[in-house]
DNA sequence: CAAAAAAGCTACACATGTTAACCACAAGAG
DNA sequence: CTCTTGTGGTTAACATGTGTAGCTTTTTTG
């Protein structure tokens, strides 16, 4: 009764958090090394994953607000690692895919960045592992 | 052999933030009302559920680097919500505390926090939900 | 004691978060 | 057809956070 609250360790969110932090600490400096922040690879990824798609969904998918997209896109075109084009049916819509300098980046590190995650998955064993995703996937799923 | 990248839903670190985007929405705008951030709140946490705590040891518990830390302590400070005192034994130390007044903020959110988890607890079932919270308590405890 | 290490702080450059205002185009109502 | 409303996206402005480097003070160690 002295004290109703979780423990941060109990505490979802916190959970999630530290986590996250566990595995993506070493894949930012992987990141850092060819100059991509965790969001623009995280964008990168999501613009590879379904070609054509518009910046909206892109801001959904990647779980970052309008106005931060529009700088990352800016960046990442800036770049050349994505290429922008307008809608011509509806042509306030913008269409992104990922140029062939953009897949290069991704083929360059995914290699690397799938290591980091293995080497989680081999000390948590496959099936507890893929359990963790599921059980992620339904989280995000959950209360649309 | 198209494609071998794992799709993002089975990207563990993009599952771990959609995951936490999504039980963390809510929560910050809780928290945007009584004018803290994220971060603030999670530092508040840690120092409330350890008294005594040193700034290094809250900034890998909150999952932030020390010079972030620094300025957040001070924002706490200055709302009243800490104290700081210098430790005696070796005095390049900080001990961190919660005041009553940071009591009261965590004691006047807490509920509607807890909340927000338990409707998530609720649909995904308990059962679930308590193998997900020591999926991610493993997985942080891996690769120390 | 001198040198190395630890705990923090400060400063700086940059990215992101957040809100509001704004523009161009689209879709419906009348 | 035009007026209103809605939508997609950008811009601006400011707060906050991230990440690196260098600094001070105190402790520890050779």
């Amino acid at each position: 009764m002295k004290n109703r609250l979780p423990s941060t360790a109990r505490s979802l969110p916190i959970a999630l958090l530290r986590a996250r932090e566990r595995v993506m600490g070493p894949i930012r400096n992987l990141l850092s090394d060819v100059d991509l922040t965790e969001q623009q690879w995280r964008v990168l990824r999501v613009v590879q994953e379904t070609a054509g798609i518009d910046p909206t969904e892109i801001a959904d998918q990647a779980c970052l607000l309008l106005p931060s997209l529009t700088r990352i896109l800016q960046k990442l075109d800036e770049k050349g690692l994505i290429s922008r084009e307008r809608d011509k049916v509806d042509r306030r819509r913008q269409i992104i895919r990922i140029t062939a300098a953009g897949e290069k980046i991704i083929e360059a590190n995914i290699a690397a960045s799938i290591a980091i995650v293995d080497r989680t998955r081999e000390k948590m064993g496959e099936e507890r592992y893929e359990a963790l995703l599921d059980l992620l996937n339904d989280l995000d799923e959950i209360e649309l």
